[in-house]
DNA sequence: ATTGTCAATCTCACATTATGAGAATTTCCA
DNA sequence: TGGAAATTCTCATAATGTGAGATTGACAAT
């Protein structure tokens, strides 16, 4: 393992359930000898990935704040659904209106409102989502270039039986194109027992999938035609949002950067040999 | 330089300004072979710190917002404030409510609420605020142990003296001890050149200061009544979150990491000889 | 299919640099 | 003014990061 690989793995040890850290827990937990403890914490803090609170106490650093501010202003997709979510929230009756974006290979909660108190906080910015639960992870699934489909299906394909969403590759192959039909998807109390979620792709300005629009709806009744007002509504939604952010990509903008960062997530899997 | 440090170098050039990089423009920027920028790139993705997106183009990745996410979520001085910045706000008129904490050596500003519209995307969690200019910045100075305080005057002289803050160190030494009396600071058109800033402590469980709440009033007229009444109130406003953080922090508490994270930031500067 | 281009990884000899035990230093608190 | 805890320093040794260039893979155009 490359030193550099060992030093961000100080990074991981910093949870939601230990977030505070001595360099001698470090040590014990990580194994590293105290002196590269100390030099890998030393570095990280004159970064600001780390700081150190109270005594020989430490905590992830102020450049993270820094640096989600940043990409909270650089991004498009995150504007645009600051401007369009309210006006759509209202006309939903009551639930959660979330955007999720792909990273890579992770699906990332960006931006929720909702005006359901309590879940805001249960489901703030940040949230990893799983890959094949819940109507954004399997409409996001659907609109994968196929060879990243293969990939997932493989590494969860238990998951992937449990959720019903087919027992071989040709199964799960067909019940990804009958979504990408419908445009939308649906999921019963997958996440949340009991509430429906109804999902929208958001496409980039060159075509590949970049996120989600989902709709949470905890109001019943549950009805066939309410939900495919609400689908309708969502779809309509999403649509606007990847028409705004396609805007930015044209030729007419002038900000590259904003150019770049419309395009969006990767559909493209990093090459990897073995 | 230790090749941790070079690889951390590359998150340095992510900015605002310039968000997303090509591998070769880092090449360019940063005088690396292209051997060891595809590596760190490479290391830095699976770290989750660097997404790729587009071809060839990489921004900062979901790990980030991860990480902000459980920064959030572990910092009691945000609940705090999430709880009892909205009632205050309500007594203080038009403007901005803001708590700004200590990490390391830097301040930034985590949670703002404000009734002025264009305010809260001007000034988000996140930013980075002076370190001798606006009214929390000011008292956060008053109240840092005095080597600390040495260090800083050494270090911002200059704007010490255009800040008006004193022209020798005894100078500024009386002023600090003379912001501390009064238990607040204010500052006028110091960073936002039509309003007023007002600022008062927040202390950690066990004594030193870990960061301010500071109203910004942008409503005249700003006579000396109002502005009296308003830092009463948030001195009272500061007051009750370090009671709510030092309760956090008492042997009664059953969650050490709660404790250490109620602490605060350290006041203690990683020593360093030469 | 075929070719050209760009992105990313691989290979390998070499030299730089990370490592860890223990000593030395600084800080903090009583 | 001690004494304990936290942190940095020293240095010989071994490990590993480095970079030029070759190679591979992906993709688009013809």
């Amino acid at each position: 393992m490359s030193s550099l690989v060992r030093m961000l793995g100080v990074l991981d040890v910093f949870s939601e359930d230990v977030p505070v850290w001595t360099v001698d827990r470090l040590v014990e937990e990580l194994g590293y000898s105290r002196s590269t403890a100390y030099r890998y914490v030393k570095e990280l803090c004159e970064a600001g990935l780390l700081a150190q609170i109270g005594g020989g106490n430490y905590m992830l650093g102020p450049r993270i704040i820094m640096m989600d501010r940043q990409i909270r202003i650089c991004d498009p997709l995150l504007a645009a659904g600051q401007k369009i979510m309210p006006g759509l929230l209202d006309m939903c009756g009551k639930g959660a209106l979330r955007i999720c974006c792909l990273y890579g290979d992770k699906l990332i909660l960006i931006h929720q409102i909702t005006n359901i108190s309590g879940l805001e906080e249960r489901y703030p910015r940040g949230l990893q989502m799983p890959r094949v639960l819940g109507a954004a992870s399997k409409l996001i699934l659907a609109h994968l270039p196929e060879r990243q489909a293969i990939k997932i299906f493989l590494h969860h394909q238990d998951e992937i039986k449990s959720a019903g969403l087919g027992e071989s590759w040709e199964d799960f192959r067909a019940n990804l194109r009958q979504m990408r039909l419908d445009k939308t998807s649906r999921a019963y109390g997958e996440i949340d027992p009991d509430a429906v979620g109804i999902a929208a792709p958001i496409f980039g300005g060159d075509g590949p999938i970049v996120g989600s629009l989902s709709l949470v709806v905890k109001e019943r009744p549950f009805s066939e035609k309410r939900l495919d007002t609400l689908s309708d509504q969502i779809q309509k939604g999403a649509a606007q949002l990847s028409k705004i952010i396609a805007d930015l990509s044209n030729p007419y903008s002038e900000s590259p950067s904003a150019v770049a960062m419309a395009i969006g997530p990767s559909h493209k899997e990093p090459l990897r040999r073995r």
